[in-house]
DNA sequence: ATAGTTATTGTCTGATATACAATAACAGAT
DNA sequence: ATCTGTTATTGTATATCAGACAATAACTAT
């Protein structure tokens, strides 16, 4: 096609084209991280995983639109952050039925509620990324990349951000954030080191007179430690050293 | 509207929007960093600085469309690296006529020549960034936070990415690189410790025997470097460290 | 009291950033 | 040829920080 060829720009001749929006929620349940997905209620993809997503409104933002169908198909009521943009996905033939273009988020949460289907989903369920990245689980539309995409963002933001803080409560020890990192890197990072680098970022609060509460198993009580929602998401001054991965076995030693 | 009451999943029955790309190149000319707008030929915006961009085709992938709007209304033959995606925007209203969400992308290249311009573009030419940050330039659309976006993430990744070599010729001096940061960053940063920071990094290749050619006012001759294509987007071992922006006046005392 | 566990602090070594001084290698002017 | 100015390159000393790992501290469970 010569170049300049293309159709008019104008509201009645234009390619015919849907958007959507689909979202990545990550959190960490039992020490593994896990995503949000729903199984698919309608065809295609009929009874497959898929993520959370559908059409942006006439007359919403995009990144409205994002929040409202996470909260739509999932009926989560709480607890998601606002969800960041990760990128366009558009390859011709993705949906089968006709041209899509879906604008995927992902965010980053603590804790969630069981959550329960709603809108096209028949129900949703959290599922272990590990399971998704070793080809156990099939995902609808091109969503396995989308999902691989995330990952590989959030891995790489946990480097030089404090959103590692953002899969813990507003009250956390110093300890449960690093096993984040641990659980989301696959990898062991020395508690010691560790311990002086957050005490020494300033951005981190030292909640006063607070000791761990959870019933533990012994070991000496860790202090509390709190950041302010905002400064999840700025750089860190140094960053966060992302260490070889270990092999599957675990021996300490 | 209450949950789920959105319209049915279907060719025929889905929300009329349109899909377009824009293109943010980035080059330096006479140390100053610039990007390639164009001057809009039709409404809305007529005469207007645009963002090189349009829509995407029926059968055509997101990242090949911004490389063919770009070609098409720049005219420019070669040494255009493939864009970037920097993300989507899609606020209604963005567009006057209706509803647009376009996939913006960024570039960053060597030398360009004189953009001619083509396709709905009156023509092209490279503006500096400078001006637009200041706000001597009114842009079309939404390009202006478009522009900024793409300014930021170019800053971004420059301190963890070789990519500034992709501001440079093939073989290039370890000052060349260096002014290239500082254009950027609009810093000055220490030859000295910049140039052992360079030849440290095992991806950056020595070319033997050569010096530099270019007519220079004196000084001692400088030896050539170059750095496989590839490894100019991956991340530095250790970043290059932005420091605070100079003032206006660039006392050198 | 003892053993086991986790939290926290200390210590030492090596790498690296930064400031800044010193040299090297050229062009141009005198 | 010498001097001056300019850029490239190497050296040096200090401060900071990561990483390994030892040493305490403060608990729980037996």
């Amino acid at each position: 096609m010569p170049p300049g060829s293309h159709p008019p720009y104008s509201p009645d001749n234009f390619p015919r084209v849907a958007v959507t929006v689909d979202v990545v929620v990550f959190t960490i349940r039992n020490d593994e991280l896990h995503v949000l997905l729903i199984k698919r209620g309608l065809e295609p993809f009929k009874g497959s995983w898929a993520l959370p997503g559908g059409f942006v409104l006439p007359d919403e933002d995009l990144d409205t639109a994002a929040a409202r169908e996470l909260q739509e198909e999932t009926n989560l009521s709480v607890g998601v952050p606002y969800p960041e943009q990760l990128g366009s996905y558009g390859t011709p033939g993705r949906d089968p039925r006709m041209r899509v273009i879906t604008v995927a988020y992902w965010a980053a949460c603590a804790e969630l509620e069981q959550p329960r289907g709603g809108g096209d989903a028949a129900y949703s369920d959290l599922v272990p990324v590990a399971k998704i990245e070793r080809g156990g689980i099939r995902l609808a539309f091109d969503h396995h990349r989308i999902v691989r995409d995330a990952v590989k963002r959030l891995r790489a933001k946990l480097e030089y951000t404090a959103l590692a803080t953002t899969f813990c409560p507003p009250r956390f020890t110093i300890s449960q954030l690093r096993r984040v990192y641990e659980t989301i890197w696959g990898t062991r990072l020395d508690p010691g080191n560790f311990q002086r680098k957050i005490r020494r970022n300033p951005a981190f609060k030292h909640v006063p007179m607070a000791r761990s509460p959870s019933p533990r198993r012994g070991g000496r009580p860790a202090s509390l430690w709190s950041i302010p929602r905002e400064s999840a998401v700025d750089a860190y001054r140094s960053p966060m050293v992302r260490r070889p991965v270990l092999p599957d076995d675990e021996s300490e030693e």
